[in-house]
DNA sequence: GCTGGTAGTATCCATGTGGTTACTACGTGA
DNA sequence: TCACGTAGTAACCACATGGATACTACCAGC
């Protein structure tokens, strides 16, 4: 069962909504995009700060909606490497403009009011 | 202190994500980006599973963020009007591509998926 | 037969977010 | 003087998400 099954929306937005509001997955998805097929332990150092096992749960969820393709090598050590679906690909263009609103608001909002401090790690 | 302040984010887009991201937010924004201010009566009927309290605390956050602003008239009962900031508005174009897509994720995904129901209520 | 390297699971725990229900302030009009 | 209507607060609770830490499988090569 994917977590978006069954669930109830107002609104179409809210579905993308509920595939890419993971906590990594627009970052992923981001990485995915912008440097193509990437192998698990090569994702991991991309987000320093992540486990293994949420890095894990984060990827399957991205594969059962089928915004990502999970490919499994049968070699030992294991071999898997991850790569943008179709429908990942056309999530890219609203990533961008998430990411472009970002900086714009960053720019005013957060030198305007001297009390909030947004932090780019 | 608004939520986004003294957070840190891998990226932009995040940022962009955490003002949008509160469980009704992007309704709200949408429905003041199509039909205008509007009262907060009239906005809890819009929403009808919503509570005064969940209401009053997204919508306060997203004053707080400066996505809507908040005009209270001194009268009585009370009456007080929102509507989108300049901020706000330049967010719309974004809920209309996660429309979209969301749109048709569900014509494909939705369907080729028996498992996966999908409802827009 | 021991170690190394990858991509995981298993278990347990902390936290934030949203939800439920009840209560408040205030002036107007009957 | 009492109820009405609007836009809230207050106190408390439930659950999903993510995080910390430890463990596993598998084969190659020494």
């Amino acid at each position: 069962m994917t977590r978006a099954s069954v669930q109830e929306f107002n609104c179409e937005k809210e579905l993308t909504l509920s595939l890419i509001g993971g906590k990594w997955k627009m970052i992923i998805l981001w990485h995915l995009g912008k440097k193509g097929t990437k192998r698990f332990g090569e994702l991991k150092q991309m987000l320093p700060n992540i486990t293994q096992k949420v890095l894990t749960k984060q990827l399957r969820e991205l594969e059962e909606d089928e915004l990502i393709h999970r490919e499994v090598y049968p070699v030992v050590p294991p071999k898997v490497e991850y790569s943008l679906t179709e429908h990942g690909t056309g999530l890219i263009p609203i990533l961008e403009a998430m990411y472009e609103w970002g900086r714009t608001y960053m720019d005013t909002v957060g030198k305007e009011k001297d009390d909030v401090h947004y932090s780019i790690i």
